[in-house]
DNA sequence: TCAGCAAGGTGGTCGGACCACTACGGCTCA
DNA sequence: TGAGCCGTAGTGGTCCGACCACCTTGCTGA
């Protein structure tokens, strides 16, 4: 009846795009389970192999959750599941790019910031405090870093924009943070971190955006500007 | 020798970490070739069809390409090859992310235009320019939403931060912008677009930064607002 | 010299087989 | 009667081998 498919590109890049707009168009369910493997193959009228790497691709797109045993199905499609894919950029970049990100991050975790002194509660205050006291009782860099993400972590979900926060998960990531912030701290930027961290904590406290904002500004443009500097070596 | 590989998570996980991990060490560069699926599939111990789920997945994210006979390559790991996933996020996105997710935009645009103020060649300015008039000079659509996202792609690119660039392209993917614009513009609101453009073009204009921000922030706050209303109906 | 053709190599697709794991039901035993 | 064990059917995960579609290369022949 309609197997006029002008058959354009590969099966497999068809078979992503269908299930896709299963998706789109609300055929498919968040949370909903999926045909098995077997049958999906037969329904579109490609083979397994095939079809196992068109789910593949939709897995590591957040879309979709293979279980084995189980079954395959459709995440929350919440923003962490879609944009966990973002880490890879971040751990992908070198050079130039580590600047862009920062550059980006710098933007982003700023207005976060100022959502959050406006929108804060206190227990996610009080979380705040907890990773800043923690992160300033020791001087394990590994510890420190891990403090550092959650303080920034808890700021990000108290602004109230989870698509924001996940994207500023992917730029914060372990491996992204760590490439650069071992040279950073090297050159004992950890009071400096202190006392930035301290005044966006104060501006929190105090639930004044604008100085939320400016704070957060600061303390992402310092390590930006380092990095800056590091790479070029222009004024 | 280092076969006490623990087997963690599955075998196409694995081979899919390891040639990320390759990418990142730099044992592979952008645009080089790879061995072939075969050849591939050997080195690492699996079969070739795990080999071919790994290489899907690293194609969908943007990091590898695959060139029917001729070949698998690493691309050139740019700002857009690697944020292309970004455009799933938004046309998978529904209900209150999308509100999010032109929230994102809204800090982006605003500062990539603020940017651009500052930036921005006689060249560029002219292509803006060229959107512009486009834009207005034809009732179709279709051709308005073309010329609108050229306008914006325009002024992203001359910002000089091809990240932000690429993530604003996917959070314009075209159709993204056809969803929610679909409602916006039968609302009557292309005057309102139209005097909006010409104010974020006189801001470049003047070269002005801070107007540039206005202007653009007050842009995207217009639909923001609307598509909250939309769906909320709250105050 | 160069256009055209032929062969080899590469990714793309297919089908089938088997393995590893999960979920569910019936069975056993207290 | 109830809880726990256990087997089984079904699912995703892996592997193999074959063939197809396309590109590249180099040779052929005018």
């Amino acid at each position: 009846m309609d197997e006029t498919a002008p058959q354009k590109g590969t099966v497999t890049q068809r078979a992503i795009e269908q299930i896709k707009a299963m998706i789109a168009e609300g055929r498919l369910e968040p949370g909903q389970r999926l045909p098995t493997e077997r049958d999906l193959a037969v329904q579109l009228g490609i083979s397994r192999s095939s079809m196992r790497e068109a789910i593949r691709a939709l897995t590591v797109l957040g879309v979709l959750e293979a279980r084995h045993g189980s079954g395959i199905y459709v995440t929350q499609l919440e923003a962490g599941d879609l944009l966990e894919t973002f880490g890879v950029v971040a751990d992908l970049s070198r050079g130039p790019r580590l600047v862009e990100l920062l550059e980006v991050r710098r933007v982003l975790e700023s207005t976060a910031t100022a959502l959050a002194a406006a929108r804060i509660t206190a227990d996610q205050l009080a979380e705040v405090e907890k990773h800043l006291t923690a992160m300033n009782a020791t001087d394990d860099p590994e510890e420190i870093l891990a403090h550092d993400l959650a303080f920034h972590r808890v700021i990000a979900g108290a602004a109230g924009n989870d698509t924001m926060a996940a994207i500023l998960e992917g730029l914060s990531s372990r491996t992204f943070r760590a490439r650069v912030w071992r040279g950073y701290e090297e050159e004992g930027a950890f009071a400096r971190t202190r006392r930035e961290h301290a005044a966006i904590h104060r501006a929190l406290v105090a639930r004044d955006p604008e100085a939320a904002r400016a704070a957060a500004a600061a303390h992402v443009g310092e390590v930006e500007q380092w990095l800056r500097t590091q790479l070029g070596g222009q004024t």
